[in-house]
DNA sequence: ACAGTTTTAGATCAATTGCTTTAGAATATC
DNA sequence: GATATTCTAAAGCAATTGATCTAAAACTGT
């Protein structure tokens, strides 16, 4: 019964994702915002709210699009050490891909936003329970199978692998190189592997 | 021939390196910087020349305050292996301690202002690069003296340990929960062991 | 066609940003 | 003690911030 909104929601979403992503929330202004999304500041505010709900819902939006399918993928296609290792493989060849140095919206929002706002900081942790326990499920699944050691817990594995995650994306930032982001991984799917003996 | 400085550099400029720690470059204004540092914002662009300048002292003060005096206890006092133990001990410690989830003024930094600076860029991918030097200097010696691993290289067991650090001091902003960091330490310290074969 | 609603665009708001200026107080050298 | 220099304090600068308002344009349902 009025006029329909004459912008795709997920459209502009992938475009405030991409401003955030690469500027930060502070660094990104309404104005930066509403420019990149292709409408108007009224506009932004009347379908959004305010720039921590655009930020909030893009947020989420990268979450899903980003996290979600990857493991949606890898770990209903393949085999769970090989899911592990095409996680991190597709995460560092994007990385140095990346030209912009963007990161992890996550892990920047974890580092930015996170700390001063109770709210985000409950979002954001959550996703990264979600991390840790898709590791954990690919840890326990190849060790039942035999296929990942089992000398260490499944928990303080995939603690290690939510680690190691958290440090290529800071990396990706700082020194997005190929040999010290692979040379990275190597020990860590190493540790993986079950003790020959066994 | 002059009126001297009233305030004590070093004083102030751990009242810098405090307020941008909390709060990150971007979030701190000129205001909080001087209110929080004890001196006028006159003084402080008369003394440090701009916001910019008063950040890049910061910094380099924290870095050799924290990163330098640690790697100079633990390097010069202890064995190769046991100074990355007391290394990662220490950082998991005051993580977990810091009811502010200050985390890393680096890391924090490499993050938020290295991408879209370059002078902060190589400044802060320098200190990464120290960081994984001092790790492969304690890796070598370890391995020469048999307590540690020799079927991964020095070199990629440093990189493991530079990832491994940067993912705690992600996870001191996001979850500074002991399990969750002292669970991710010990594979990784594990991952040292020399096999009991050899 | 009309009424009702919601979109747009652009001007505009007070507050805050980094930074400068002006004025005066304080001190080392001569 | 005079001079020169550099300090501090506070007001003030233009620009930008997040957010709102007014009005005109556009669409749906009756």
């Amino acid at each position: 019964m009025a006029r329909p909104r004459e912008f795709d929601e997920t459209a502009v979403l992938d475009a405030a994702v991409r401003q955030f992503w690469m500027y930060g929330y502070e660094a990104t202004s309404v104005r930066d915002l509403a420019q990149s999304m292709g409408i108007t500041g009224a506009s932004l505010y009347n379908a959004f709210g305010d720039k921590r709900s655009v930020f909030r819902r893009a947020l989420a939006h990268y979450v899903e699009t980003s996290f979600g399918d990857r493991v949606g993928r890898f770990e209903k296609g393949l085999p769970p050490k090989a899911a592990i290792e095409a996680f991190f493989r597709e995460i560092v060849e994007r990385s140095i891909q990346d030209k912009d140095r963007k990161g992890c919206l996550l892990v920047n929002s974890a580092l930015e936003v996170a700390p001063h706002d109770p709210d985000f900081q409950a979002t954001i942790a959550e996703v990264l329970v979600k991390v840790e326990a898709f590791f954990r499920r690919c840890v326990q699944a190849g060790q039942r199978d035999g296929e990942i050691s089992t000398t260490q817990s499944a928990e303080d594995l995939a603690r290690l692998l939510l680690g190691v995650h958290l440090g290529i994306r800071v990396l990706a930032r700082a020194r997005p190189e190929r040999a010290l982001l692979e040379g990275l991984v190597r020990p860590a799917l190493e540790l993986l592997k079950p003790t020959p003996s066994s």
